[in-house]
DNA sequence: AAGGCTAAGTGATTTAGTCACTTCGTGACT
DNA sequence: AGTCACGAAGTGACTAAATCACTTAGCCTT
């Protein structure tokens, strides 16, 4: 057996959480706007707030809403994502970071490729802006990663974009150890500006070769590195 | 700003569920092992039950466990997953699936080429038994995109499997309708079995091709469909 | 006008208890 | 001996009514 609730009757909890989207969505409501409190919602579903809160934290888990503690509960950043970064990830160790760049090789280099297809201004602007940041990171050191999220936005594929997003966020703590073990920026900048430049040119070919050799720079740096544990 | 809860004390709910994943692996449970009951979390916490729900409900929003009421808690299936189907998925449109089917599109036909390169026997056995088994399926309607799921794990990589099983799951539903619009299973059990061969003779750009086309024609046929709304 | 203080609103958690469901062993019946 | 009904124990599901902690905004003081 896969899964035991198949044809039964959805719990309260579940019912709960689906009538709480639903509110959201008739009113509306996007990331950041504030949901009705606990106690309305207790109120209006005719439960107590406990179960309400249960149905909350369900939500929260998925990044659907957000709990601010004395201010409210908002709608959150990923309540319209497909696919999620788990945020009970197990933990880390060299195989599963060796495991997270075997897929993106698989991945990337087709992503790359699709970029340099579609081509579209916006998103070179916006690919154009990562790789020259890269450098002077404004928002933290995770900022650098945002290069290859913005050019999985490029392929013109919003749920490519969503689906290498949550790849690179599950392992940000690693992606951080890794760039300290091999902070090659120089390298890393150069050969990002490189892809950008066969992306800008439509050179599918080469976008996706760059691409394939910029992440096997990576995979080499990481076998050889030896990895220390995490706090 | 982008996330309030940067650099802040985690909430009790957040360490909670971290302890209680450090129980389950301290105690080395797996999928379906049973997981203390509520009230036992709670002497041990010195904490109370609804609080303890709290944590456990998020951890069942992503999968890390299950309640079977009246019976106890348990690991779920997902407990080990980096990326997972967002449970509180949006509502589905004609526009939400032709955007799975282009994600799909740039990434499986890459999946296919790497499992033409990978090819281990085991999984090419897993592999024929998808194929072979799509006519007559034994586990239901939605078996038959195994197909796709096996391809992935021919790959090699447990979490190009993982990605593509995410990706598909969060339309099942979606699928089915598919399927019932466009139930054209000779030709699709023709496409998948000639793509399998191309995995079982290495010919990874055949492989490659075969699967584009593939996706190609669901793609055309859900273009052409019109697309009813769902209960 | 600026700044500190208070009060209302909200989330966080507690306490104590009841109801519903599953499991499994006991014992009666066949 | 085998089978079935039953019931007790354990568990999740939910209620009820509070209290504590935090944020915000408006008022009041200066």
């Amino acid at each position: 057996m896969t899964y035991s609730t198949v044809g039964v009757t959805p719990s309260l909890s579940d019912r709960l959480t689906e009538a709480i989207l639903g509110i959201i969505r008739d009113a509306g409501l996007g990331p950041g706007d504030a949901i009705p409190s606990a106690r309305e919602l207790a109120k209006r579903f005719e439960l107590t707030t406990p179960t309400i809160r249960e149905a909350l934290r369900k939500l929260e888990a998925t990044g659907a809403v957000e709990f601010r503690h004395g201010s409210g509960t908002y709608v959150g950043p990923t309540i319209n994502n497909v696919v999620l970064a788990n945020p009970h990830r197990p933990p880390i160790t060299k195989e599963s970071v060796l495991q997270l760049i075997g897929a993106r090789l698989v991945i990337e280099p087709a992503v790359a490729r699709e970029a340099a297809v579609s081509r579209q201004p916006e998103n070179l602007e916006r690919l154009e802006a990562a790789v020259t940041n890269a450098l002077t990171p404004p928002g933290g050191p995770a900022f650098a990663l945002n290069f290859h999220v913005e050019l999985a936005a490029a392929s013109g594929n919003p749920l490519v974009e969503e689906l290498l997003a949550s790849l690179l966020k599950v392992r940000v703590r690693e992606q951080q150890q890794i760039r300290q073990l091999y902070d090659n920026r120089n390298r890393d900048h150069e050969e990002h500006r490189a892809i950008v430049d066969a992306v800008r040119a439509g050179d599918a070919a080469a976008a996706e070769r760059l691409t394939r050799e910029h992440l096997e720079h990576i995979q080499r740096a990481i076998e050889a590195a030896d990895f220390p544990e995490l706090p």
